[in-house]
DNA sequence: AATGAATGAGTGTTCATTCAT
DNA sequence: CATGAATGAACACTCATTCAT
């Protein structure tokens, strides 16, 4: 028994989200989404009043991503190992990774330049997602700024290793990088 | 003395990689370049057979910096101030890469999913960037396969680092992973 | 105690003659109609089969609008002065007219362009409105053929004086117009 | 040998202003203008950058008329006819006039419904003929005040004929007003 | 060598209308 | 009785592309 109003909202948002992703946001038609979820192209506007709303539920949408990923390592023992999850997230979509970079990255950069609200939204995304490892770091032992930094670099390396691996099109700096990480995030706990 | 059809040319592929940085290539009209580089609109397709070519010449333009920024370089004495160089081009252009992030990595990302062909012109960027300071390292004393690993960290930190601090619309990330690796390189000589 | 089914019709009538007044029939949406009648949009087809049928409406409602006005004058001791509040009816809403023009003109004038048939309804009403002119002009002792020509020339000026006043966007004409009607209004029964 | 560019745009703004008149502005669309002037629907916006433009130029096309009409009338020997042949222009046309109201009345309610701008604009155009209206009275020995008060009240009553014929669909009341109105210029000169 | 005129395919968006409930 | 959900057709507008000159 499908509930009808929230499932096409967020099937409209999924398949705004994954257009986005590999096509990118511009070369996303409203028709296209709508296609993609299924819905007929005049409905979108049922849902939502502009593209730039489809662009928030995206962005929406890339955060309850990461914060259910998050929430599904809270049962790991040790912040260690739930760092290194976020790691393990990024290693089992090598492939997607490879060929379009990170969603988070590479969506959010092109919707800064979309719009600054889109921007600031994305950003925010961002501050969770470092917070919230900035949180197992102050787990691990660290001060809140020492946590913080780390948590930064964290996230910038994985952006990083994510941009460059889907610019050479290739897994070799992902792995690299994660192997390292991983390493560094073990170490901080002794 | 009229200057000759290159100017022309290069005044187009200069503004359709501003416009590209600043707007996103797909928000980038002909129409826009070409008034943006001061030339008739319909003579865009004088010089380039298609969008994409346009693309390619901005990804081209794109290629033609890091080699002259690399080539300002090569009188600086030793590896270590080279590569510190690279950090400095950043550092240099910090309120830039805060509102729109590296123009190498975000414009290269867009055409990435804009099309293959692109994407891999990119992808020879950034390849010819590692090359680069692989060298470097390798000047350092490290084996070809160590100066590589560490050239593509390099250049992934400073991807993400500018990535993150885009997102959040902040220096911080940018300016304290540069501190980190400028570190790290001085380390490397030892 | 529920108002009657009549009243939420009645509401729709009334929001689209006023939207169909300020911003034209053609761009007063159902919807807009709706909300300015605070009624669910989907109702609007409950009380009327189309858009056409809401057109219909406004052009009963404008005819009402006249009839009840006249029904008011009734107990004034002469034609004279019946007419002469015709004249204060504009008169009184000079501020309207002078921003929107005549109701009952520019509304009836945009409908007979939309359908015939609505153009035919809201021919009527000035039929009526002249009818009811005439009649005072017959009370005060002309044929019929010659009320009838007085009374067309009464609202003929109206019309005109309010279509120029808000064309120039000025008073004037409808003040001086009305001016020179009510002289000529209380000459007739001389 | 046609002269492409203008005449296109003449084109256009004719074929705007035929169904703008015809039908109304509103549902007058670009496809249908461009699809009556024998154009390619793009090309509309070749020649206006938005519709609002197609009803300034509408607007312009609207004055051009009248002031090449009384133009036209430079040459009667005496005002009295020059004012009497504008009552020949509506008579002429009656035909019209009765199905779709006077094209610079009618048209301009729209328009001025549609955006201010676009109503100042006719207003203008009334405007500009009620001083050359005047100006025909002042020849006649009439004081400026006086000779602007009558061509306002020609105008006004030309106007409300015309909405009157439309409505009623009968060339009666036109018909009427003019006749009484060639005996007023008439009487007015002597 | 260079361009202004022109366009067709496609975009985001609106809206009258339908219908299950 | 009444309506919220849903939609297809149409709309104003953009733009990469072509081409005569």
């Amino acid at each position: 028994m499908p509930r009808p109003a929230t499932d096409k909202r967020e099937r409209l948002a999924d398949a705004a989200l994954d257009l986005a992703y590999r096509r990118g946001f511009a070369r996303a038609s409203i028709a296209d989404i709508a296609e993609h979820a299924g819905v007929a192209a005049g409905s979108v506007y049922y849902y939502f009043k502009t593209k730039d709303d489809v662009g928030q539920a995206v962005v929406d949408r890339l955060g309850e991503r990461y914060v259910s990923a998050t929430q599904r390592w809270r049962d790991l023992p040790t912040p260690e190992e739930r760092l290194v999850a976020l790691l393990g997230l990024y290693l089992d979509d090598a492939d997607n990774i490879r060929a379009l970079g990170c969603p988070l990255g590479s969506v959010s950069a092109e919707l800064g330049k979309h719009s600054p609200a889109l921007g600031a939204a994305a950003g925010q995304v961002f501050s969770a997602l470092i917070d919230w490892a900035a949180g197992q770091f102050v787990e691990l032992g660290f001060t809140d700024a020492a946590a913080r930094a780390r948590a930064m670099h964290l996230i910038a390396v994985i952006q990083g290793a994510a941009a460059l691996s889907n610019a050479l099109d290739s897994g070799e700096p992902l792995q690299r990088e994660a192997t390292h990480l991983e390493r560094w995030i073990r170490r901080s706990g002794d």
